[in-house]
DNA sequence: TGCTAGTGACTGACTAGCCAGTCAGTGAGT
DNA sequence: ACTCACTGACTGGCTAGTCAGTCACTAGCA
């Protein structure tokens, strides 16, 4: 009769195949895809990391040979995720002496076929959601992507502060801009279900409403 | 020697004052606002409902006198701080024939005096930040509020649809009146440390813009 | 080519600690 | 002397983070 019972054996009789090494970006790749889902699933404090592992493939472990802790992870898949965005945006920024009416309505267009119904509309959503809670992200987030976006606009607008649009409103409060599509990513996480939102359209109707073509409704 | 360790006696040797049998209500109401500030300020999941109960004055015990778990109590917050705020929207909204451009100026006016810095503020906050995780509060808000409060606007815009501002897009997206609002406070909530917003300057810039006082430059 | 010792990526049982929810006990008010 | 609103120590369950152990692979040797 033994006492002192071993630890049960580890792992399983190397089932099928799934090979034990893969490249190391690959697991990482699937753990900050992993990471995207179960945060978005349930927010921050109540993901649990057992579930971002299965959902990875790997064992809970193996998410510490990649990442500190909970906080790190949830911070580098936000990262991950935005950075290339962030890159696209800014190329769509520097583009030279386009007109201000085009740049906004580039800008809609973007969000429309770049952000809404990819994995970027999940990461918004967590920024929005948790962004008081971790005042690194958030800090992170307003001086690289929320201050140069604004700066930008401000840029663009004020080139034409004294033509026949808003110009002027926008060059003060480039967050008009932003403010429905981010209504619009929120709508879809609460109501889509009850009231779907036609998110198109109701991006065409703020363009008309920013762009203004004013004198065209005549009685 | 004792065995059968009793418990240690329970209750401090009653300090000081501090009726032991307040007004029901007025513990009710300690209670929802102490739940307020401590939802507010670390989400649903991470709040802790010992600090709930001693922001409250009171044993976390006494918590479930009162709500029968973590979940009702945090609706029954929401709610008991909303419903006014609908009564007074729902006054508002029957009003019987202001002028469309009054009606959104009224309308800005209100969230301006009695949202922002309030504690109805933290309220809108949280049914955002919170709302996609509880699909019986999402659906209620939708319907109670939400809901409601885009048919009068659209019955209001419809009313003067061939004006001269933007009433037909508004009566189809009544949402984008609100957008600017919902973003304020979640700018709020993020940035205001880095970069304060002029909420008052916002509003009334996104006001000018809704209602956009046609011909009003001319070269 | 075949064999073996060494390596370290990976595993998952385990620990430590937290917290929602419970309930035996207390004492103010009647 | 009874009652019951209130208390707070306690339990049970859950999970972030750890670490002893495993084993797929490789390098080196015959």
């Amino acid at each position: 009769m033994e006492h002192e019972l071993p630890r049960k054996t580890a792992a399983a009789p190397a089932a099928d195949k799934a090979p034990r090494r893969r490249a190391p970006e690959e697991r990482q790749e699937a753990i900050l895809k992993a990471a995207l889902d179960v945060f978005s699933e349930h927010g921050f404090a109540a993901a649990r990391l057992e579930d971002v592992a299965s959902r990875a493939g790997v064992a809970k472990g193996t998410l510490y040979l990649y990442f500190p802790d909970k906080e790190t992870l949830f911070e580098r898949m936000l990262q991950s995720v935005a950075a290339p965005a962030l890159a696209m945006l800014a190329r769509l920024a520097e583009a030279g002496n386009v007109p201000p009416a085009a740049a906004i309505s580039a800008l809609l267009a973007f969000f429309e076929t770049e952000i809404i119904g990819t994995p970027r509309e999940k990461v918004i959503r967590l920024i929005i959601t948790e962004g008081a809670r971790f005042p690194r992200l958030a800090k992170f987030y307003h001086d690289e992507v929320i201050a140069k976006g604004l700066a930008a606009i401000r840029t663009i607008a004020a080139r034409e502060k004294h033509s026949n649009f808003n110009a002027e409103a926008l060059s003060r409060f480039p967050q008009l801009i932003f403010a429905p599509l981010l209504m619009s990513i929120m709508w879809r996480s609460m109501f889509q279900q009850f009231e779907p939102l036609d998110v198109s359209a109701l991006i065409a109707a703020h363009r008309d409403i920013l762009l203004q073509k004013q004198g065209e409704r005549e009685p």
